[in-house]
DNA sequence: TTGAAAGCGCTAACAA
DNA sequence: TTGTTAGCGCTTTCAA
């Protein structure tokens, strides 16, 4: 029923060598004629290659993995966007997890990946599994990490400047005169994305002449369903809160339902910046203002970079593993009361 | 360096044949005894199959392709996701294609997941590529159209009902007094989803004793840049519009922008409800009535059709490809003056 | 109950 | 310039 090189070959009237040889672009040793023989029986039998066949004996499938931990997330689909671009653009394909940020998961999806031979992971980690990258990264296995710092593991990072980011925006809120900055921000036990953002704000207000005695803080549980009732009931007992930097996009939804519900106008009452740039932060009322970060660019690095580590595999020029870190931008609407 | 189930084999004292077996849950005919042995040396290696091997052999990878048309749109993610948990639940891992719409894009995914071996395919199909679904179909290979209808292909279908979401749409513009009712969608050329949508706005109109002349219809494409401009241009040349359906929450954006440079008000001015449902509607201002479509559920069933279609290959009891039409769900908000 | 051996479709070292 | 041959790691038929 399929097609196989040996249909090929002997179509053509070649040995199966020739066919793969000339498959591969290995032309260094071959007639114009029977190269035009090869490729007309190619043709005209619609052959496909077996990709399993050619990655056993090549220990090379072309393909890689991502693992993302949020589909939900339009910022994740972003980031995948530029990795899915990068892998069409250099000839790979790209096999899919979500680990929803579950270890388990987690674990499971690096076990599948590597039994399917995938040539390299991106991931944005768990940051829960050290053990586990550490075995990666120790294994040699072509590994980069995005958005997330793990301590302590060398391995090709691609991460935002979340310190940045946070400080500008808290910035932003102090140099239009607000003077109660509240940070909404996810438990920072694990992830230094959470841990940098409010390190930027706390950096900010010390800066800007506050005391650590004046930071308000609200740490919120990813996981949970009261996310809103959190937000709400943190501003009845700070209701003198002139501003809120929210962390992240999906936090920034809450707070604006937290706001509707207490009837806060924005920015009149409190002021809003959130972190992530998104399609409808523009057509909030008001506008909302972000910080923009380059999720497509950071995917494209991403999967660059794996890409092209994979392929100095063994070789002497391998550069060592390196981080990337990418700028945020500030990008100013009305909901700062920015002029 | 790597384990092979030679390796396993040896340390077990057993042969090949009898890992595999215990491997793929073959203990019919294995005494407890050495199974143990066998799962105790498959431990001490840290053994894991080469998938490649395996699919090489027995025809099977248990890996599924997904074709999507629009990473950005969020609908697309939520569908996404619903594949990405039944292929995890599934025990199958899944290649993701982006095909941007774009017909060329499309048929080389289509190549290379087939030359990857995947047991089947989901997509949403740009529809410009009749003749390869219909090859497709006709080589018996296991594929689910997913959100579109192609005209006479003979295979599993999951769609959306979207006469009647547009129906309800309209008649909800309607019953709130609206009588100059305008709608905005892709050109329908080709696709089914956009033109069964129009089809809904022009019952509903007819039903409700409107006439052919008093539809007022934008069609906009969908690759270029200038939408928010044609529909300011569309609503300057009907200024006295006093309702728009829009028919997918991309234009919807459009819409938002351009009522805001018009300063529209909704839902005084102008009444919007629109399709799909997203995380941001109910925090617009006013709060958006929607159309909801269940892309989740979309995306679960048509991986299960699927893999079912996949596992019953060759047998006699193959039932006949069905389409599965999802029922959509009005969100009322104000964005329509409904009280 | 277990194992030997053939072979899935491809590549590559070596020979011609 | 081209072909022969030996596997890549697994499954499976057939024999023991």
């Amino acid at each position: 029923m399929k097609i196989t090189i040996g249909d090929v070959a002997e179509r053509a009237n070649v040995s199966k060598t020739t066919v793969s040889r000339i498959l591969n672009g290995n032309y260094a040793h071959t007639t114009e004629e029977t190269r035009m023989r090869v490729l007309k029986a190619i043709k005209e039998l619609d052959y496909r290659p077996n990709a399993l066949a050619k990655g056993l004996k090549s220990m090379r499938t072309n393909v890689i993995g991502i693992m993302l931990s949020n589909l939900k997330n339009p910022f994740w689909t972003t980031v995948l966007e530029g990795v899915e671009d990068t892998c069409h653009e250099l000839g790979y394909n790209l096999m899919i997890c979500n680990t929803n940020e579950n270890p388990e998961a987690e674990e499971e999806y690096i076990k599948e990946l590597q039994m399917r031979q995938v040539d390299g992971i991106v991931v944005n980690p768990t940051v829960k599994n050290q053990e586990l990258y550490k075995k990666l990264v120790d294994s040699k296995y072509p590994l980069v990490v995005i958005n997330r710092r793990i301590p302590n593991l060398e391995t090709n990072n691609v991460i935002m400047n979340n310190i940045k980011g946070a400080y500008s925006a808290v910035e932003h809120l102090l140099h239009n005169g607000r003077k109660k900055v509240a940070v909404v921000v996810y438990a920072t036990d694990y992830v230094s994305t959470w841990k940098e953002r409010l390190e930027g704000y706390c950096l900010a207000m010390l800066r800007h002449g506050f005391s650590k005695e004046e930071f308000r803080i609200l740490e919120l549980e990813q996981e949970t369903d009261s996310q809103e009732e959190s937000i709400i009931h943190f501003l009845q007992t700070y209701p003198d809160t002139d501003a809120i930097f929210s962390t992240n996009n999906m936090i920034t939804l809450h707070v604006l339902g937290a706001l509707r519900s207490l009837t806060l106008h924005i920015p009149n009452d409190v002021a809003l910046i959130s972190y992530d740039e998104t399609i409808w932060a523009q057509h909030l009322e008001p506008p909302l203002t972000t910080v923009r970060q380059p999720g497509y660019h950071m995917g494209k690095m991403a999967a660059q970079i794996l890409i092209q580590t994979m392929s100095k595999e063994g070789s002497e020029s391998k550069a060592p593993p390196a981080t990337i870190v990418l700028e945020p931008e500030l990008i100013i609407r009305k909901s700062c009361g920015a002029k």
